[in-house]
RNA sequence: GGCGCGUUGGUGAAGUGGUUUAACACAUCGCCCUUUCACGGCGACAUUCAUGGGUUCAAAUCCCAUACGCGUCACCA
């Protein structure tokens, strides 16, 4: 009896071979230097900042050197597999203007010549590449029991020896091929093992494209190639898919680094060359001095809707994850104003080998600097797309005043240093309510007027004003010409040196008298630019503002 | 505990043996400019690169040890 008489027990369906499998998923046709990557989830229905940064910067190299980039579904284990998750991966994803040349597209669906794209419905394909280790000795049927394991680790515990199935403690390593047949034949329940080559004593060194040259013992684990499910575990299908999909790179978390001698003997014994590995480390959080992983359950920001729902344009969002990914980008991006991530080429030898920590604050400077530099037409249609989802009055209040709002929008805006006033869509509303007569009306009024604060005056300021001074059709100059006449009306500095000079001779400035008409039409003292503002009030409405004054002071 | 990797300011980091009095950016603080804010300008912010030892004429950069952090040690990916 001998190792082929098993394979054919275990699996007398397959018939195909591995160069049938060759043939039928040929090298790709691809110009030098393009990388084949993927991204590879498991359908969990949850996607965290963590993916969205590792197929970001795959799907980056993959464009960057016209490759390939394609979705690739692990669902090889089936208990925690959810509903919908495939959709809810390539939803968040586009979001980010992640998508895939090749794979699963649906639920059900898929694109590309190199699938099936979903795991599960590679079960022919892997059985046909185990069936080949067995039938070369290079793998075979464990039929432990978890209490049996159980055992074994915790005499390796009292013994203090190394964890794990190797060695003398891989009861089945060396079992005969006659039982082992027997004991299949009499329906027994078996996983089936790497007969591993690996010497612990030995070393071997991978070169990972992130983290340099890495040396580790070798492999010596038996490890797990099959379950007893008949699906294949993570490290055979990660050998059999990627080697089938012809991927060149691995682009994946640090938290596989470990398993790389493994990966690497796997590719070894198959008398395959191993695709590049680069290991991207996780993105971290600061927790009370201690570095740890963003967390999905601790961590608001580790979910993408999270962003979605304060309103950051996946734009800043973007920026901020490459500057994470490439740490000479930041630099790149100011000397380069004019162009976009895509002209930015990405190098893996600029990844950080640790962890950078999640700022949130850089997150709003870069969020602040996108949303200044972009159009106010296009910052009005994000901003509508925004509140249309999270702020129905504010989006009524929006349309309906359209050209209004994008006036308000676009104050100080296209010049060479835009204001910086909004990081998300969701403070809009909060800083400029004032602009809208119904957020006006219902607001509680809380006049912030600073130096000159005696009621009697600043009404008798606005009213002088708007009767003797305000003309809507003057230039700024002339409005600002006229508020300096209208200071010296009231005994305040035409010029603020002027006063610094005398601060006897006058009872204020002209600034004193800006700020009180600044904090009259619109109760706060802080604003853009105020000509602007009463440019798109127009008279009337500044008229019916100060009567709300008069009313509320 | 074993194995692997990492450790430069509040943060992201540049830096691979001498031109580093450790770049740049964010944050913070001060001053200036300014009708407010924003923008902008100037300046402050690591005598020191986790700690200790070594190699060298010379070390953040090379070596060793220690500490700390991270990852991993599943019939999960």
């Amino acid at each position: 009896m001998t190792n082929k008489d098993l394979a054919n027990l275990i699996f007398p369906n397959v018939t195909k071979t591995i160069e049938d499998y060759e043939k039928m998923y040929p090298k790709r046709n691809l110009k030098e230097g393009a990388v084949v990557t993927r991204f590879a989830p498991s359908p969990t229905g949850f996607v965290h900042i963590g993916h969205v940064f590792s197929s970001f910067v795959a799907n980056k190299v993959a464009k960057d050197t016209n490759g390939v980039f394609y979705l690739r579904i692990e669902d090889t284990d089936q208990e925690r597999i959810v509903d919908g998750a495939i959709t809810n991966i390539l939803k968040d994803l586009k979001d980010y203007d992640i998508t895939f040349d090749e794979g699963m597209i649906s639920e059900k669906e898929e694109k590309g010549n190199y699938g099936p794209y979903l795991q599960s419905k590679r079960k022919e394909i892997y059985h046909t590449f185990i069936k080949y280790f067995l039938e070369n000795g290079m793998a075979y049927p464990c039929f432990c029991s978890k209490e049996e394991l159980e055992e074994i680790r915790s005499a390796q515990e009292k013994r203090k020896d190394r964890i794990g199935y190797y060695g003398r403690y891989a009861k089945y390593r060396r079992n005969s091929i006659e039982d082992s047949y027997n004991r299949i034949k009499n329906g027994e329940k078996f996983v089936i093992r790497l007969k591993s080559s690996g010497d612990f004593a030995k070393k071997v060194t991978v070169k990972d494209l992130v983290k340099g040259n890495i040396t580790f013992p070798e492999n010596d684990m038996d490890i797990v190639i099959m379950k007893q499910d008949g699906l294949p575990t993570y490290h055979f299908a990660h050998l059999v898919d990627d080697y089938l999909m012809r991927t060149t790179h691995i682009i994946r978390s640090d938290e596989w680094v470990s398993s790389l001698p493994v990966h690497v003997q796997l590719f070894q014994m198959l008398g395959v060359k191993p695709p590049k590995y680069a290991h991207l480390s996780p993105i971290m959080k600061d927790d009370n001095g201690t570095k740890r992983k963003l967390s999905k359950r601790k961590d608001p920001e580790c979910a993408m809707h999270f962003y979605h729902e304060k309103g950051i344009p996946t734009e800043a969002v973007k920026l901020y994850l490459m500057t994470l990914a490439n740490t000479n980008f930041e630099q790149w991006m100011d000397a380069n104003k004019d162009k976009t991530i895509d002209d930015f080429e990405f190098s893996f030898s600029k990844i950080s080998k640790s962890g950078g920590l999640f700022d949130m604050e850089k997150l709003n400077n870069i969020s602040k600097n996108y949303l200044s530099r972009i159009k106010a037409t296009e910052f009005y249609e994000m901003l509508v797309n925004y509140t249309k989802e999270y702020d129905e009055e504010f989006y009524e209040l929006i349309t309906k005043y359209k050209d209004f709002t994008i006036g308000l929008l676009n104050i100080e805006r296209e010049q060479k240093k835009p204001r910086k006033d909004y990081a998300s869509f969701s403070e809009v509303k909060k800083l400029v309510w004032y602009m809208y007569d119904e957020l006006f009306e219902k607001h509680k009024k809380n006049y912030e007027f600073t130096t000159i604060t005696d009621k009697d005056e600043i009404i008798k300021i606005m009213k002088t004003y708007i009767e003797k001074y305000y003309d809507e059709n003057d230039d700024q100059t002339t409005w600002f010409e006229k508020i300096k006449d209208l200071s010296e009306d009231f005994g305040y500095a035409r010029e603020v040196k002027e006063y610094k000079e005398n601060p006897d001779k006058y009872k204020g400035h002209v600034g004193d008298i800006s700020m009180v008409i600044r904090v009259a039409l619109t109760t706060k003292s802080m604003t853009p630019n105020l000509y602007d503002i009463m440019k798109l009030f127009g008279k009337e409405k500044i008229i019916k503002r100060i009567e709300e004054l008069e009313k509320n002071l």
